[in-house]
This record gives structure tokens, sequence and C-alpha cells, in this order.
DNA sequence: TAAAGTAGGTACTTAAAAGTAACCACGACG
DNA sequence: CGTCGTGGTTACTTTTAAGTACCTACTTTA
């Protein structure tokens, strides 16, 4: 963020009242998020545990954070059962739902964006 | 990223073939991204400087780099006169405007959210 | 002659994000 | 008795991104 925006976010609320857009991007960003999110759009609730394997090289202090924040933004649900060991279960909340056509729309324009930039960078395959 | 995916990374040509939703949000990133975008979206063709007025408060050069980036993933396109002084127009490429749907979805939910945060975080409004 | 506008490039600094490693309480298991 | 697994937290380090300031070359204008 730059200065202008920091002071100006200092008066007013936040400047992203000027682009939402850019809040629900906010969200997305970071290398793992949208991972964590595929994992439990896909494969349901998770553990912790089970989703720091299924993401595979993400470290516990950064699952943690984007945990807590998709939480706050309540795109997914923490369901914390006080038991001995303690089980914590996330799951996709319904704001977390509502990002899916869009998630399928951008989906779509990636895989076609991939397929014709691998097909413009090796052209010599339509030769063999 | 994290190591994992840097090593990986190495062995194959980009980890994000596992996700290319991923590739096409990193683009969408940045602090301003979004902005140009929207400015080209809205506005139309613009020229170097116009686009640093109307963004209000970006650098020379971030803008510079956010150009260069969007334009080696084709979204918008660069128009280099080389009068004196030099012409540089920007507009939006064809695959730029293939973002508008996904944009315009990601905008509808990013504007209800919006609201619906607002309602939330005041019910006193509602008394009076 | 000096400033302003054109479209940036370069060097340096700073701040934020990510990664690494160690640690906690607790109980089961060997 | 020591370690594993639960779900994290904390402190520290590294990496990366962003910001700031100054520079180019050329022309027009005051």
């Amino acid at each position: 963020m730059s200065s202008a925006q920091k002071s100006a976010a200092q008066k007013s609320e936040d400047v992203r009242h000027e682009c939402p857009v850019d809040a629900v991007l906010r969200l997305l960003m970071g290398p793992w998020t949208t991972y964590i999110l595929y994992v439990l759009r896909t494969q349901g609730p998770r553990r912790f545990g089970e989703l720091k394997r299924e993401v595979g090289g993400i470290s516990a202090k950064v699952l943690t954070e984007r945990l807590r924040m998709l939480e706050e933004a309540r795109l997914v649900h923490r369901d914390y059962q006080a038991t001995i060991p303690p089980q914590v279960t996330y799951s996709l909340a319904p704001r977390g739902a509502e990002l899916n056509p869009m998630l399928d729309a951008l989906k779509d324009i990636a895989l076609r964006w991939q397929t014709e930039d691998a097909q413009a960078a090796r052209p010599r395959q339509a030769a063999e």
C-alpha cells in the first residue's frame, strides 16, 4: 500500500471502498490461499493437520495466518472441539461457496490461457 | 513462494501448472493492478502520464513494472510512437477484455459483502 | 537560460510478508 | 521415561515487494 493510501485510510475507514474488488482479491492473494480453499472445496471439511499435509510444504505459521484471515472474512468456518487432544475442523462457509462460480470462471480462463501459451511456446509440436 | 515450491519449480517448468488460477491471480494482485485495469476498462486507452495522474499516488517505477507485467501477460497492449517527445499509449488487449465477465462477477460479490458487512457493523442505524 | 513535460531507468532504502525453528499443554503408546 | 501427535504460538531471519529520489534525452515554452 502506498503512503497516499495509508494516510487516506486513516481519515476514512479504508481506501478500498473505492475498489471493493481489491478487498476480495487481497483475501485470495497469498501463496497458499487458493490451495487451501481448493482443498476445502474439493475434499470437504478438514482438520488442521490434514490440511497441512495436503497442501504440502506450507508451514503451520502461514497456515494458521491464512485460516485466521479466511475465518475473519467468513470464507471458512472453524469448529473447535476442546477434547484431548483438541480437534479443530475447518470447512467452507457459505461465503466461501459464493466464490465458486467466480472461481470456476477464473479457472476456465486460466486453463484456456495456459493452453494457448503452451501452444505458442512450442509450435514445433505441430510439425512432429 | 515456499522452498518446496521453488525446488519443484526447478525440476518442472513451474509449480503453477497445478493451479493456473494462481498464475492469473498473481497478475491482479499488486496494490495498483486492478486500478490500472479499471481505468483502461472504463476510460479507454491512456498514455503513461495520464495513467499516472488518474491512478493517483502510484510511482512511475511501479506503474512501469505493472504495465510491463500486464503487457507480457498480454492483458494490455503497448503502442510506442517514436515521436519527439515519444508517445506511448496503453490499451486493454483482447485478453484483458476476457477478464471482464469474471471481474464483474467478482465486483458483484465484493459489493454485496461490503454492504452486508457495513450493515452488520452498525445495526444501530436500524433503530435511528 | 531555466523549467516543464515526454516515458521511463537506476540505485538505495524501507516495510511487509514469508520461512525456520523452537516451544507449549496434554494424553497415549511403547 | 521419552517420544508422537494434537493445534497451534513465539521469536528470529530471510526474502521480496514497494517506495523515494534522482537521472536520462529531447523539445517547447516562458
